[in-house]
DNA sequence: CTTAATTCGGATAATATTGTCCGAAATAGA
DNA sequence: TCTATTTCGGACAATATTATCCGAATTAAG
């Protein structure tokens, strides 16, 4: 569904929105560790996310990462990572599938691409907080 | 959502259902034209669907591939090249994801999940082949 | 100012996916 | 039987994705 740089993005921002605290910045060690990712490819994606304007960094010692101060939807680190193709691109892979063009599976699939979209235009990072803090939902194993 | 491959072996499937006739065999060249897919790609697939048995083969002059002689669901085609990756592993990407053990995300992508799902086990090739026959839907470009 | 800790950026490596090539095996028809 | 056509199977190549390495730039603190 998503790439694996995608997956580990998602929870970058799920595990950063859980521990979010005033002017608290988390190191990529910290990071890598609480989601289980491998360090120097983790090091990547936080750039691509704060390229993308979905983190703030800090270089230097007791520097580090952490959210920009703004709600922000599953859907804005998916396309941030893996492109708008997830929503836009036709499941059979045409260049053009639209209403006067359609792949044969155009409408059942427009259906699910539907669902997925609202779900992650709707879900907030902080929607998700909750249960990692709790300690009843995890970002790793 | 699909790997490339996942793709071809859908319009593979879908067209040779359309074009389906008694002990009427469509040959390599022919398929991958009606789909515009790479011949020598497109061959490799054609043995796996044939390995899972969803394709019967003949070689020689007059040979080529038809469809097995039962209804075929889009779920079958997709393990058969994809594996059941896509109905069953985490969103993001965690070992053990569920319901004792389960990630920030499970809940929202369950939905999502067992609708696709719905989809693919209920969706059969001879649903979709209508629009190709009638020319109002299409399989390239 | 120096040092140590950190992010940044580029190059490189490892692996998976996509795609190609070619000879072998099978088979219908002359 | 011989030939042409086709699928089969393996090796190989190209590209994309995942992952690692290392030096440079930045910055807090002594």
């Amino acid at each position: 569904m998503f790439s694996k740089a995608c997956e580990y993005a998602l929870k970058i921002m799920i595990y950063l929105c859980s521990i979010q605290e005033e002017d608290k910045l988390a190191g990529l060690k910290d990071i890598s560790k609480a989601i289980g990712s491998p360090e120097a490819f983790t090091a990547k994606i936080l750039q691509q996310l704060v390229r993308s304007e979905l983190l703030q960094s800090l270089r230097g010692p007791t520097g580090g990462f952490k959210l920009v101060n703004r709600p922000i939807t599953l859907l804005e680190v998916v396309i941030a990572i893996d492109g708008e193709g997830i929503v836009k691109k036709c499941v059979l892979g045409l260049e053009e599938c639209s209403g006067d063009h359609p792949c044969p599976a155009h409408d059942k699939f427009i259906a699910i691409r539907d669902h997925l979209k609202g779900v992650l235009t709707t879900t907030q990072l902080s929607d998700l907080k909750g249960g990692i803090i709790d300690g009843n939902r995890f970002l790793k194993l």
